[in-house]
DNA sequence: CGATCAATCTAATAATAATTGGATTGATTA
DNA sequence: TAATCAATCCAATTATTATTAGATTGATCG
């Protein structure tokens, strides 16, 4: 009841340091790109598109919240997310961010590729479909990601290389493609192509990511 | 692939509004005290120990980002949290910065009352004495914040009030006691007394937020 | 070993955010 | 209607952060 006040502030001042780290959006670029698997500060910044210095900046707060790990590789030193629940809270708040911002949703909407690009809605048929061959599920990013985990059943074709290698997909069945996550706009790009080349495409919102979270 | 970027950073930004809310420790206290219960700004103000005008630049932020909704109640205001999702994240980041965090393990392990004012660890189990009648769980948080909510089975005495009505409590049964969250520290005071009396006390750590999340 | 590369550190500057004081709004009460 | 109260707005002043430039470290490669 007295001395409450100064163990209160040291607290939430802790907690806050959390928080802090999600309210750059260079920084959330970054962790969903830790998403996708370990990296090197050049790539995260080549994929971000920011300077080295600024993204090993951005990367000294992320350890300092031990949010994520290093590891030196050679020359390089690779990065990765301390744990799945740091994937899990980027998920979280930016789910709960696309259901209170407006603007957010719009941009969204703008972004959608085609009104009738469905966004097959439910996952487990989802998956029953793709393992009986039904449609099939496309993992359009870098080969490296794809690698490092997927959804099951997803074939990899980046998207750099998807105009060359359309014959290896089938025009009978859909064609879901997904990417990063909502704000990669690699998937959208997919579906765009392939309903233009004559396929039956689609694509998830969501990415790795997302999908284990939904699964818990 | 081309004027991606623009696009990539609006949304971003979008989602770092939310992230930025959350960076502040004085507006994650109010955001406790809203999962409380709906609060008037001077209320929260005086219960965040901060002045009127601060509290009410912070609560703007919230509004900002349609984390909070308003409501003039003659002459006051009411604030209350735009969704269960809000109270959800506050529960998400601070479990994630209690897991990551070793500052704040320790000063979390510092404030444990006594090392055998034992927090019963199974939900279900602890409800099922409560339904029993075998535990008495006490909430000790202001009475407007137990009629707002409260814990099933749940007894209502104010933490201010208890010294005075220890006389309602038993002696051969548990009191659990709780109050608004790991940060409150009113259950931890209440435990630390009920012990001093002589009653078998223990206190959870969590409060109704952390509660409801669990039970999902 | 000297050169090169990836990444960090340090210091400086530019951009944002927190906090406080003074004036203002909207509703209530005397 | 004047006085009061809760809360906000506006502007100014301080802190904090983000970002860039320059020097430095640790590892590799010729």
């Amino acid at each position: 009841m007295k001395g409450t006040r100064k163990i209160k502030d040291l607290l939430y001042e802790q907690v806050a340091r959390i928080g802090k780290v999600f309210s750059s959006p260079k920084r959330l670029e970054l962790i969903e790109l830790l998403c996708q698997g370990e990296k090197t500060v050049e790539t995260l910044a080549r994929d971000a598109s920011i300077s080295m210095k600024l993204t090993s900046a951005h990367l000294r707060e992320l350890r300092g919240a031990h949010l994520v790990e290093t590891e030196r590789r050679g020359k390089n030193i690779l990065y990765r997310l301390a744990g799945k629940e740091v994937a899990d809270l980027w998920v979280h708040i930016h789910t709960l961010a696309e259901n209170r911002l407006i603007e957010l949703q719009m941009e969204l909407q703008k972004i959608a590729a085609q009104p009738d690009d469905l966004v097959p809605n439910d996952r487990e048929t989802l998956m029953k479909m793709a393992r009986r061959g039904e449609v099939v599920v496309l993992d359009v990013r870098p080969t490296e990601e794809y690698l490092a985990t997927h959804l099951p059943f997803a074939r990899s074709i980046p998207i750099d290389e998807l105009r060359q290698r359309l014959a290896e997909l089938p025009k009978d069945r859909p064609i879901v493609a997904y990417c990063r996550g909502p704000y990669c706009l690699m998937a959208v790009d997919a579906a765009a192509l392939l309903r233009k080349e004559g396929f039956k495409s689609a694509y998830l919102r969501g990415g790795v990511a997302e999908w284990r979270l939904a699964k818990i």
